[in-house]
DNA sequence: GTTAGCATGTAAGGAGTTACATGATTTT
DNA sequence: AAAATCATGTAACTCCTTACATGCTAAC
């Protein structure tokens, strides 16, 4: 039930997750986290608080004095903090591996909260995600030496950046998967240290 | 009037306007140009035909045959053409240079049929999507020192990378400027080679 | 004869934006 | 006292996706 896919709901979740805040405040941190990621407008978080509000998510952290606000009561502001349920359904969110956790934003803002996802599962969304990228690379070689002589220069150019742009990203992929095997040595220690680079996938409920 | 800002009917208009196409075919050619960029769905484009057409900027071409269907007529497959209205209407989306040609759908599109715009409006889409960009980069470093130290390595490793994303178009932005300049040597040879950094725009009618 | 690919569509709806409306509080 | 910034919200709308429905043709 109340199957939301939205990228901001979870962004929500995770910034509250590391402390209660209010609406202004935390469109201000969104922009700070998600960088140039994503921006979202006032128009899409205060319904979406009400919904997570409404959903038993979060509640209202009524007589909350964050440290943040060092002031006196500037004015009527209110203060979301998660609850119970939140913080599982936060977990569960940031657990999946399948397209959810593969797409450019899906991907981006679970990675900003990777601090608070588990190594195996980050392993996971990482591996996942570059062999999303490494699968566009081919079927992007392919088009391109297939259509090559047909296009102009200016759409080649783009095609050449676009290529080398998820290229790039496969590299800095291939760096952060080494060093997350490099904390956490081995998993299952199997005589074979292929990496299945076939069917991966796990419970992608959507 | 009707004024879409979609970036669907650019690319549609776009390909249309190099050879006279139908909607299976279309849709394959959007993947094909576009790239990474962006991907639609039937779902999204035959609806978007009906509508250019109750618009007038495109008819069904009866009676044609292209080449790229050498075989038997397969099927009724329609085959779209621009009418003279579209041609204008597709040279006025060409020539904004508003923050519609900055933004990246719509810079990309753009730029994908740079081929069949002025080498003016080429420049000046060139740069206004670079000094956005740069812009970027300012608030980026600004907020990343601000709050340096209270982000994990992980938000911060997102941030770094994303930074040099920028950075490295920007780069690309560069050399395809001074490419359009030395190829159209000097619109307007003033004495003074400072171009404004300040409040550049020209009719953003959105 | 059944799967795969070609070809065209429609209905419902999701996710978020823009523009607007309102008011308190601080700064100039 | 005016302007900027903080703070919360709503209504209408845009653009696109998913899932479905249909049928024809080619290959296996």
């Amino acid at each position: 039930m109340s199957k939301r896919t939205g990228v901001l709901e979870l962004a929500v979740l995770g910034l509250l997750q590391e402390s209660p805040l209010h609406g202004y405040e935390l469109r201000k941190r969104l922009s700070a986290v998600l960088g140039s990621l994503r921006a979202f407008s006032y128009g899409s978080l205060y319904p979406c608080l009400k919904q997570l509000l409404r959903a038993g998510l979060i509640a209202e952290d009524a007589g909350n004095l964050d440290p943040t606000s060092a002031g006196p009561g500037k004015r009527s502001r209110i203060v979301y903090k998660l609850t119970a349920d939140g913080k599982e359904h936060l977990q569960e969110l940031l657990a999946e591996t399948g397209p959810a956790a593969w797409e450019d934003d899906g991907f981006g803002v679970r990675f900003a909260f990777f601090a608070r996802t588990d190594a195996a599962t980050r392993l996971r969304i990482l591996e996942g995600r570059r062999s999303r990228l490494e699968e566009r690379v081919e079927g992007f070689r392919g088009s391109l030496t297939r259509t090559r002589e047909r296009l102009d220069s200016y759409t080649l150019q783009l095609q050449q950046h676009g290529l080398e742009s998820v290229e790039r990203e496969v590299r800095w992929l291939s760096e952060l998967i080494d060093d997350e095997r490099r904390r956490e040595p081995a998993p299952v220690p199997s005589p074979q240290p292929q990496t299945s680079t076939t069917s991966n996938d796990t419970g992608d409920n959507r």
